[in-house]
DNA sequence: ATCCAATAGATTGCATCCAAAGGTTTCCTT
DNA sequence: AAGGAAACCTTTGGATGCAATCTATTGGAT
């Protein structure tokens, strides 16, 4: 006899849901900066009540991906190239260190999947595809670093300067600089070699940082 | 004609003043870990309804303060020495890039303001005064860094760990270390020295690692 | 006595309702 | 016509009430 092979993890909470959709709405980009977060607007398109709304809000506030005022409401939060930049030397800092204590436990496998979600990162043209995996290239070599605290706060960093990387790396060549990044950095992965492992994924950082800068000098 | 120099800042939401106090409370250890968080009860506390309070533990959750598990509810969350040693190392990594980058800022003021924390934390007794005082010692060097999002992650490292940090170092001389290593700091401000000040505050952070890690070698 | 099911109590998740504050339009005064 | 105040509308913050779920206790069968 065969059961069902299902669905332990029940239905997840309206707040969740609600939560989990704005935050890929956001780093997506499909929410733009400063755009206003009506309670009762999303309530009706997710058939809820503002309740779980406005827990969602909340956390999207606490995960720095919102602002709000009281009584006014929340916007998405909008970035200054000063917050950019800090947010990539943020990076800077602390993914290589990621990086270099993930080598050592790196597995055949997770370099295989780090290489899969390179390619695709490199045949894709599509902006939303093309983010994810990049997320999950670098997901993927990071993972087995066995931080779990390091790895939340850098998710956080991502998320919040996702949308402008999408948005501003579209229109030139730095997608292909990164693709040569990213396969320099498998390689190093490879050979085990954690020091330049964590040193390409710096110098990948504040390339993207400079880049990114450089295409808005005054906006 | 004098006005009240007041209250621009109206009364605060419920809701963050349910969420100051919880944390406040995690912080400083009066809520102990595992400890569960009845909404109803804490509402009453405050003579508010469940919302805010809601709202409040969603907050913490997404700080990774407490814990939630659905139709069960909330939990301070809990840290294994794993857990503790990673947030240790995180700042280990991060506090010294703010000092570092917050050394050419200092003002005269910033030093003289971050002496007197260092000296009220040395004359101190009282676990939760010199818990208090020795994050306002860090904060006067941090904060002319002019990293926000820094210092952001770095006190939601602190958050987490500040209850134990205060639990377990009352009963030895680990206090009169923190103390000259403080000082140190300070000298190396003082001079200017950010380099200095830098290595200090890694040598620091990991030295109350060790301390606090080999106090409770199995628990 | 032990195990399991069923019931009761406690607790959370969410919907609905009301109050408080902000924003906008209208209308009155000059 | 211009300025300001007042009424209206919109939106958020919070209280109450109900349904869903979990936990503890009771009761029955073996």
């Amino acid at each position: 006899m065969k059961l069902k092979p299902v669905n332990i993890a029940q239905t997840a909470s309206a707040s969740s849901i609600v939560f989990d959709a704005l935050r890929k709405a956001i780093i997506e980009g499909d929410l733009s900066d400063g755009e206003a977060l009506r309670q009762d607007e999303i309530a009706k398109l997710f058939n809820t009540s503002r309740i779980p709304v406005r827990e969602a809000i909340s956390r999207l506030e606490e995960q720095g991906l919102v602002k709000t005022v009281r009584y006014k409401g929340a916007v998405v939060s909008a970035l200054s190239d000063n917050d950019l930049a800090e947010i990539f030397d943020f990076r800077a800092v602390i993914e290589p260190e990621i990086m270099r204590r993930a080598v050592p436990n790196l597995t055949d496998e997770d370099v295989a999947a780090a290489r899969k979600f390179c390619d695709l990162f490199a045949q894709s043209s599509d902006t939303t595809q093309w983010g994810g995996f990049n997320r999950a290239f670098h997901a993927a070599l990071y993972g087995p670093s066995n931080l779990p605290f390091h790895l939340e706060v850098a998710e956080n960093a991502m998320d919040r300067v996702d949308r402008f990387l999408r948005h501003r790396m579209l229109t030139d060549n730095r997608k292909a600089t990164s693709d040569t990044e990213h396969h320099a950095i498998l390689v190093a992965c490879e050979n085990r070699d954690a020091e330049r492992a964590a040193k390409l994924t710096r110098n990948h950082i504040l390339g993207t940082k400079v880049h990114l800068l450089r295409k808005v000098p005054q906006d």
